[in-house]
DNA sequence: AAACTGTGTGTAACCGGTTACACCATAAAG
DNA sequence: CTTTATGGTGTAACCGGTTACACACAGTTT
């Protein structure tokens, strides 16, 4: 690979000279230019990225540092940060924490040293006080972390109250809601606006804990439904956990949508492979990825933002699950 | 953040005895590595990891560059690769290429201004020309680019072989094979292996093309049953589509495994999640991102390959889809 | 006593960019 | 005819590490 200083010396002029046409900055004759970029296409010159990384203490890296890629709602926001960044000229780097916070603070570590320009923060944990020491820009997603850090999440209230009115509104007498992890603020909010409706409408009800996984979703429901054969209803949290309700209820010989109705959250794939479709709470998945990118980017660029909390909206899809007409 | 050189002279020593002591290399006394520990220590230093790659032409970063991570494939993979990736101390960037040979020569060029050391390469470009220019290690995942680079795949024929003799087994007497793009080589190796065994014994087959898509696969299934109504039995590709088949099967008013048996291809979590769950045929997906990412390591740790192809085998996973009694 | 060998340490060049600063034109203003 | 503004360029320091090389010292060999 040729240098700057080869470039410098093919064309007879300085280093700061090609530097400068490199940068568009600073004062180049047009004669300078021509010779300098002609050089630069002869010797086919790519700057080093790491040279000016270590000048500049920017690597236009961000990080996206999510508890597991596995779960199937986050590549689709990897992949909405990734075309973001990629349009904006940063790479990203995957981490995948477990929730493991030793593993968190390993990266983070090393991501200083590599100089990310950014983070991306999906994670479960409550005290982040280096992070806060840390003086690169962070958005967090799907969660709310500190005020300290703008954050993009999903209507989760409001679509709860959504799909607990549709059940309502499709017959459902005796509700139940298989929730999410405690402390993880999206879950606790759709469990609030399950309870509004519930509350309001005066309908039976009752909550369940689920991890968001399948297997645990099956047994929760299993025995749910064992001890409580009048639910007609079910509103689960997410997606996964909805698929593991169709599968217990199944199992117990009933039927769905005809003796028990179901809706999910979150708009991931899986829902239309079912059978029946799965009704759903659609998130903006992609456009969450897509913002929380773009509000890094802002940030690392030092633009001011407006908001610290941006929402975005969620939709009720009417599929096959529930019992008004959809497109099952 | 306190340099190597605030180090050296906290410590009162040169700045080559406090690399010696951070890199344990060459000769340092008892009590000058003593010394430089503790100055580490009350500086609270980490050594710049840009100024290293500099002059190491080496970032310890990886890439992975796979068409798209959104496809329920890919997360598993990319998993493996960071687990193994981190263990070795590495950190992954991720890179999403969509099959488009542009963005595929950027990245490339980007990645390889920034010093990665090694990519996983999962393409189905095949004129990587400019690729084996590139003096960077290279591991093919999934399917195989050329002789030059090393590759790891499933047993996809063998496998195939087993998927079509258990729909035999369970009585099937016209099995269609719903088979993935063209060009791709487990999807023809898939079709070999079918292809053999329903020759060897006999048994009536038709083939069909789909594009690895649940929408597609739907359509075409719909297609293919309604032209041959007495097909008893398929072997989908992959998972998706076989999720795809199940659905077009209940459109159709037909029942599985009643009516026609399948059997698909992955092994990915949907599987399990289907109603009935889903026959298939199980590749060791984290296996194979760990083996992609050893050998990508050992490779740009200059250690010789005994191989240059690696098989990771493949297993049939009976469940819901096939007559023979499974978990389902 | 001279010549090695093995330890231990420091200086300064190097990796490949960016840029502060000095310097030299030339033209316009006073 | 000086002063000043503006364009254009080069030198060398800097970012923060690594290491070649020189050198110093002690203990062994001949």
């Amino acid at each position: 690979m040729s240098t700057i200083r080869d470039v410098a010396k093919y064309a007879n002029v300085s280093v700061a000279t090609v530097s400068r046409v490199l940068n568009k900055k600073g004062y180049v004759s047009k004669e300078a230019e021509e010779v300098v970029l002609k050089a630069i296409e002869d010797l086919d010159y790519r700057p080093n990225a790491v040279a000016r990384t270590l000048y500049n203490k920017s690597s236009r890296m961000i990080a996206l540092i999510t508890p597991d890629i596995t779960n199937p709602y986050f590549p689709e926001l990897a992949r909405a940060i990734e075309d973001v960044s990629l349009s904006y000229g940063y790479t990203v780097v995957l981490c995948n924490t477990d929730d493991d916070e030793e593993k968190e603070q390993q990266y983070v570590s090393v991501l200083k040293q590599k100089y990310v320009d950014g983070i991306i923060l999906i994670t479960n944990q409550q005290f982040n006080s280096d992070l806060e020491q840390m003086n690169v820009p962070i958005v967090a997603l799907d969660r709310i972390l500190s005020e300290k850090f703008p954050a993009v999440v999903s209507e989760n209230e409001n679509g709860a109250m959504m799909a607990t009115e549709h059940l309502i509104d499709c017959g459902c007498k005796f509700i139940a809601h298989l929730r999410g992890p405690i402390g993880l603020t999206s879950a606790e909010d759709r469990l609030k606006g399950f309870q509004k409706v519930v509350q309001d409408k005066g309908v039976a009800s009752i909550v369940v804990n689920t991890d968001f996984h399948f297997e645990k979703s099956i047994e929760v429901t299993t025995r749910l439904l064992e001890d409580h054969p009048t639910i007609d209803g079910i509103f689960s949290s997410n997606d996964i956990t909805a698929a593991g309700a169709m599968k217990a209820i199944n199992n117990l010989g009933k039927s769905v949508p005809n003796d028990i109705q179901i809706v999910g959250f979150d708009g991931i794939p899986l829902g239309k492979m079912l059978i029946p479709s799965l009704t759903t709470i659609e998130q903006s998945i992609y456009k969450m990825g897509a913002l929380g990118a773009r509000l890094l980017i802002k940030q690392i660029e030092n633009i001011h933002l407006e908001a610290n909390l941006y929402t975005v909206p969620t939709k009720l899809l009417i599929r096959g699950t529930t019992k008004v007409k959809g497109e099952d």
